[in-house]
DNA sequence: AAACTACGGCAGGTTCGTTGACTTAATTTA
DNA sequence: TAAATTAAGTCAACGAACCTGCCGTAGTTT
């Protein structure tokens, strides 16, 4: 979308005073700018649907081999990234009810990928880490979607990156931005 | 993680031509390197997953209140955005089942948010558009979703949405790569 | 001692995705 | 023109992953 604002005021048309266009002075134009708004607000609900799509999908090949969903592919993706969390953070994270958390951590645990052990400040708790076997699963599903990951932010370059990342944290709501902050 | 390199191999240390780090020469920055890398990838696993999360989100206490889901906007979403479009394309974009589409199509059409009208080149074709009704709904959630993003557009900056349009469009397969061109 | 919290589990329900088979109507191909 | 293919719709059955509401146990806080 390259510069259609000089298509609707192109320069030397008008006094110098009026080179920018002006809403007030040329409703046109706002009206121009509006829809310029509102279709890249649009573009970028396609974006978002078609990454997320394309980029959880990576996994899916590995997780279907072992009869797991993305829910399994999240679980440890989150433990491995906070060794030691409790469940309740966990929960928080993810934004599920215990009962849909407790269906993928459940087998997660019984086929050995994750290991609770009881918290020692507070022993009510059973903070999640994986296991090697957990670690070896998730470094797969990782590889998956680093190949893509890596490939885009090649492409597009680090100051892109730096652009990518700006928009997404201030996509999500403030506690994620927050999380997100810790690890940088 | 602005300037790790710089505490790797600080300038002047060193004879001018090793000045930025070299995996061979340096073993040690090499891996520090690779890890920084993957710390990257992983730090964008967790903004995919938050942004989306928040994102798909905002919309949701309008569907609950007619009691659609999410299949129900991303629908209404495409059709709007490709009016005339065919029931295989939209099949195509969204990636599910005849089935998975028919359910929510079916009570979008007979709720009168979607119409559908026979295709003049092709008779078989069943091009769906939203009606008045469907691009008021459409609109509702549509506002949702903008609040957000364009307060992250206008927090980020021109430069960082033009960053986060490619390393987006870099993530997405090449057919959605092509898909999301077609608009802009 | 009472109230709260962390975790786990049960019952039952919804949304949204899946496969497979089959039909109708229209178009394309041999 | 007959046969094959395609667009769309439909039925049945299933599965993943979410939900609410409720209860229990153990540990912590007040």
């Amino acid at each position: 979308m390259p510069d259609q604002k000089g298509a609707v005021a192109p320069a030397g048309a008008r006094p110098a005073e009026s080179r920018l266009p002006d809403i007030k002075s040329n409703p046109q134009a706002g009206a121009n700018l509006l829809f310029l708004r509102e279709e890249e607000m649009r573009a970028a609900q396609d974006l978002l649907f078609f990454a997320y799509r394309d980029f959880t999908n990576a996994a899916d090949v590995i997780l279907d081999e072992l009869a797991f969903g993305r829910a399994h592919h999240r679980a440890l993706h989150f433990i491995g990234r906070n060794p030691g969390l409790p469940v309740t953070d966990l929960l928080g994270i993810l934004r599920i009810t215990k009962q849909s958390l407790a269906r993928v951590l459940t087998t997660l645990v019984d086929d050995g990928y994750v290991a609770q052990t009881q918290g020692r400040a507070d022993r009510r708790q059973r903070l999640l880490t994986l296991t090697e076997k957990g670690q070896a699963l998730e470094r797969r599903l990782f590889e998956r979607q680093r190949e893509r990951l890596l490939a885009a932010y090649r492409e597009a370059g680090a100051g892109a990156v730096e652009g990518f990342r700006r928009v997404m944290r201030g996509i999500m709501d403030e506690d994620a931005r927050r999380y997100t902050g810790r690890h940088s």
